[in-house]
DNA sequence: CCAGGACTTTGATCTCGATCAAATTTTTTC
DNA sequence: GAAAAAATTTGATCGAGATCAAAGTCCTGG
């Protein structure tokens, strides 16, 4: 269950471990600005603030399957996702789990870069990742100097604060069942609401995310097909979307809207840090 | 399991729900107003800013028992707990599940106030409670009028980000023995390294936030008596901490110190809302 | 296009923790 | 301070989900 052979990287920084001949440590792209400018979080600043913040940020890129963060190492800089997609997971005692897979164009380990605190998740790419690294110290002078931008952290760590808390109820209060049933509903509505769609990361990661090993998934979708759902692959079709979502009981306080709303990029949400 | 007999409130302005023939949607008391000073989120906003927030609250009185505030609900106020204590919990489809418990003085609910957005959580008095509540509208209006409340506000939540986190990883990462080990080890060191201590709420409370039943808990709790702790009701005494240590494992990304200090008035921390 | 590796599925078995039931202790109430 | 209610403990049993093992499928790189 957990891969081996880690390459260490002690922080982003560490150009040596990105890939390509050019130098990676590079400029941003003048295409990936607007994106960026367009999320929640540097929406409302002022321009000559956002251009500030990206002056000093500075872009790199991963290859697939390599670790970008380790947990407990010093939070420098906030990330943001603009190619590629990348796992946030969790360590202990030997034993890992997938807590969140961040796509484009997102950001990710805000919190710890706030709070100038130790990252409490690691990283590591899924496919071959650019990533705009905007360091802590500036982040933390900005949101001083620019109300609007204060107001956006401040919005965007509770919304973080929250999709973490949804996540923690879908586990403790619903069995592995009905944590698998709603997850494909709400797949299904961040797919506008779509009767067959692709799941968007792995079985295992959504496995794991979800709390369960691959193989109580795996029987668990099986399972479904009495239920309304059927698996084709990574293909997912509702074949009776009122029976699976009897089953499933969606809940405006777990599932969304505002959770499918605030996962903006983030499939398995709550991608704060 | 699930307290029946709810009386509902839909808000915390009923005041027909309170306590006490005074009517008790009631001006703050002097002598509580330091200690709310002195909170982190309040600490560094300026005089003025602190008055005029303090200026628009009030403080109710609850019984033990009462349901403060049903999930869902909009979210009107932030809460401070100045006397008392009061469960956070979560529910859905007739169960339900502890998520904090929230003790004097600290506050509640903060993400969901700021953001306008209805409450995640429900929560109830463990005991006669007393509570100040400071309208949300106020509270947004105050962070973009105070920077440095604005930066206290980000960097709460940040930690409160992280608590849940935290709470999360140890949830998917460690099965019943060993958070129940690790939380006896967070709670003498929250005691200042004590070697005994009271637990500081019921044990069914306690279960819950770890995400067992109560008889699982007792259970487990007996079988510990071979790994360095016993317990006398609700005193915990901690026979051999090294071979208690073996075994939970605590970890600085879960555990704390972080987690301890962020966790200011909170038994079982995460308290934001 | 083929070989090797990763992911997924299926089957068999086991175990941790839930559930059900009842006794016991503690707390609250009248 | 006795009765009632709530919380905890203990025992017996059950079952969801984990683990172990192996086969099958998909993807990727040479």
């Amino acid at each position: 269950m957990f891969s081996e052979g880690l390459i260490l990287l002690r922080a982003p920084l560490d150009v040596s471990q990105a890939e390509g001949s050019h130098l990676s440590g590079s400029t941003l792209r003048p295409e990936e600005l607007p994106e960026i400018r367009h999320l929640h979080l540097f929406r409302d600043m002022t321009q000559a603030s956002f251009e500030a913040l990206m002056a000093s940020s500075y872009a790199q890129n991963f290859p697939q399957g390599l670790d970008i963060i380790r947990q407990g190492d010093p939070a420098d800089f906030l990330h943001i996702v603009v190619e590629g997609s990348v796992e946030l997971f969790a360590q202990w005692s030997g034993r890992e789990c997938t807590m969140a897979v961040v796509q484009p164009v997102s950001t990710f380990i805000l919190a710890a870069s706030i709070r100038d605190a130790p990252y409490l998740m690691s990283a590591r790419t899924l496919e071959r990742t650019r990533i705009i690294l905007v360091p802590a110290a500036d982040l933390r002078a900005m949101f001083r100097r620019d109300t609007e931008f204060a107001v956006s952290v401040i919005t965007e760590l509770a919304a973080c604060y929250r999709s973490v808390v949804r996540s923690a109820k879908s586990l403790k209060l619903r069995n592995s069942r009905e944590r698998v049933a709603s997850y494909l509903l709400r797949q299904s509505m961040l797919a506008g609401g779509a009767t067959s769609y692709t799941l968007p990361v792995e079985k295992r990661l959504i496995a794991s995310y979800l709390g369960m090993t691959p193989e109580n998934l795996s029987r668990t979708l099986r399972m479904l097909e009495a239920d309304g759902v059927k698996m084709d692959g990574a293909r997912v079709i509702i074949t009776d979307r009122e029976k699976l979502t009897t089953l499933a009981q969606p809940d405006k306080l777990i599932d969304g809207p505002d959770a499918i709303a605030d996962a903006n990029g983030s499939d398995l949400p709550g991608a704060s840090g």
